[in-house]
DNA sequence: CCTCTAAACGGACAATCGTCCGCTTAGATT
DNA sequence: AATCTAAGCGGACGATTGTCCGTTTAGAGG
């Protein structure tokens, strides 16, 4: 009801047309790739004005974002509730771990669109470093299970929010599609790689 | 000798040209700062066609690659030196250490031309993902500090390669600016927090 | 000094992004 | 139904990057 309501407090022509850039985005995006696709060819193709895509999305990772909405908040809610469940995974790493494996999968899933999104996000030319909700998520969820791990003692006191921030660097669309496609890294590999590097490197031991 | 070999094989225009071009940049870079610099206000400042900057410069990467140069060799010669350093400091880890808290604090001198570089070579419109042999050494480097590490028992057997991008996807121009700049942190405590978590992190334990 | 050619030059041109602003129109109000 | 206004539209425009190609010139060879 909240969709709707967005959806009422906009004019019928624009909702209509923010239905045609986004067929036209994914149709494009199918057909000749992500990155292949201008913005200007998908207001063309959505026969749209420039100034009608731009007001309805700042940029082509805001387009990438509404796409695969559905799929980030199935995500959010399965993994979220992955990582709340203390009872049948009671070790706060043991979830992290889970996280990490899970957002390496998806990454692979839709590489492309991740990317975009990401180079919007860290251009040179980029007015916001906002990476949508998503990524916010994703950061809070890490820092807090972070935090949990420190209080039961399974990891030694560490920089939270840094922390996170290094974790979603390593399994940045950026990196990933590097070893993918440029070091031809196989994605177990790279997932492998990164869990044991975080969860190993980050449990406590006594010494 | 070999880069009077190489100056020797470029026409006095040509070698008068590119001095011309470094000089304009790095004023303008000064003056008014990286990003606030188009390639063509390069060329005009230094009083040269577009196409003889490209044919000089690639892009802003090179350029800036090419301005902090000497920097950059002396780093290398100084860190290389102190990483292969095995009577003074044989701990690998402790090797790292060193190598992590130099870089950061190399990143922090030159921020803006270093994320410049990284721009060069990760934009979406890249041709090539190359960040110069600067970035390839520090790879190798800490490859070879991380297989050490694994050789003398101080480190449990890991992916080389990966980890190695990790560190340095870690201590990146562009997380390390957002941290700095967005979040506000310190330097100190980055540094901080990237070596207590590389280097405690990937240290084995008796378990 | 003259010739010659490959290296180098320079700026027009094309692609892309993103903004601006005068015009249009949905839909609320009367 | 007529009016009105602000949301929305569209495409010209400016900025930037990077390429292409006809013209110029350094400097080697005769």
């Amino acid at each position: 009801m909240d969709v709707e309501q967005t959806q009422r407090r906009q004019r019928r022509d624009a909702r209509e047309n923010r239905q045609q850039i986004l067929a036209a985005a994914k149709r494009l995006f199918a057909g000749q790739g992500v990155d292949r696709t201008s913005m200007h060819e998908i207001a063309r193709s959505a026969g749209v004005g420039q100034g009608t895509l731009y007001r309805h999305f700042a940029d082509k990772g805001e387009l990438c974002r509404a796409l695969i909405k559905e799929d980030l908040a199935a995500f959010q809610e399965r993994v979220g509730a992955l990582v709340s469940d203390t009872v049948t995974t009671p070790s706060p790493l043991a979830r992290l771990d889970v996280l990490i494996a899970e957002k390496i999968e998806l990454t692979e899933s839709h590489l492309p669109m991740f990317a975009a999104i990401e180079d919007a996000a860290t251009g040179a030319r980029r007015k916001k470093g906002f990476r949508g909700p998503f990524h916010a998520w994703l950061h809070e969820t890490i820092v807090a299970l972070l935090a949990e791990a420190v209080a039961c003692g399974e990891v030694d006191t560490i920089d939270g929010p840094i922390v996170a921030d290094v974790i979603l660097a390593a399994t940045s669309p950026q990196l990933y599609s590097f070893e993918r496609q440029d070091l031809l890294y196989s994605s177990e590999r790279i997932a492998a790689a990164m869990r044991r590097l975080f969860v190993n490197g980050l449990r406590h031991v006594e010494r």
